[in-house]
DNA sequence: ATGCATGAGGG
DNA sequence: CCTCATGCATA
């Protein structure tokens, strides 16, 4: 292991994912073979303007046309809801584990059947509600299709794809201590955004890169931006109580985050 | 399962 | 620079 921690990564030709295999065809499909329209993982096309939806609402801007409600919830073509998503979050971890499949056997498996490829960690994330909404209400139609796939196709030959990417080297993981994390989350609830000024002086005093400071506060605000927030047990006890008289869901997490868009 | 990181897109 | 989707590497 030459890796020497912290070193200086250059930057080096990235061996970009471009090159998507777009093989993958499963040839035993006793169904039909649908054909995906080769979608880039990077497209992000949908910018939701700067009308913040509000998390388990519809927003059903323009819609005259056909309206067909009164029935399940999410058929294939409405937005689900924060519960929804808890829900199928559950029941999809649920049902994997019992297929037999791993997270990362999911993550390649989307690749296959729609050419986007998921790391265990998109999967995993999404199992535990770590995603934002949207990120959530984009990735529950691919795994419900995985799972109707896995589930219908009787011993599918499961197809192994290898991802090669990554010709750039990372920077390693900065470690940092306890107490850092501490300190940073100290001025996080002081203030969540500081400038660049602010996070030079806050880079020098704990003695860590500015990068790294600037880029721990991007990622605390994302935290912050997930369903399931930091901070909020979800009570995991008393979560084996098999009682038959339970109700017919758990309490949604309604959180309210989004917000704060006045300039500086 | 999660921490730190990269990168695209938008101002 | 920020947000946001996503993941390598790691605990």
């Amino acid at each position: 292991m030459a890796a020497a921690t912290s070193g200086p990564y250059l930057s080096l030709v990235y061996s970009q994912p471009s090159g998507f295999t777009v093989n993958g065809m499963l040839s035993s499909h006793t169904g039909q073979s649908l054909a995906h329209s080769g979608l880039l993982r990077g497209d992000s096309p949908e910018l939701d303007h700067h009308h913040h939806h509000h998390q388990s609402h519809n927003h059903h801007t323009h819609h005259h046309q056909h309206h067909e409600m009164g029935h399940e919830p999410q058929s294939d073509e409405d937005t689900p809801t924060s519960d929804d998503l808890e829900h199928f979050a559950k029941q999809f971890k649920q049902r994997r584990i019992k297929l037999g499949f791993t997270q990362a056997d999911v993550g390649l498996a989307l690749g296959t059947l729609y050419g986007n490829v998921f790391s265990q960690t998109t999967i995993c994330r999404f199992e535990a509600l770590q995603l934002s909404f949207k990120n959530m209400c984009k990735l529950k139609p691919l795994l419900n299709k995985w799972l109707e796939e896995a589930d219908s196709t009787t011993g599918s030959p499961t197809s192994i794809d290898k991802i090669a990417t990554q010709g750039r080297k990372r920077k390693k993981r900065t470690s940092i201590e306890v107490s850092v994390k501490g300190a940073l989350e100290s001025h996080f609830l002081k203030c969540p955004k500081p400038s660049a000024q602010e996070i030079n002086s806050l880079a020098d005093t704990l003695q860590l890169e500015k990068e790294v400071v600037r880029v721990w506060f991007c990622n605390r605000r994302q935290k912050e931006k997930r369903m399931t927030p930091p901070g909020l047990p979800r009570t995991p006890e008393d979560a084996y109580s098999q009682v038959g008289s339970i109700g017919p869901d758990t309490p949604s997490p309604s959180i309210d985050l989004q917000h704060s868009h006045t300039f500086s």
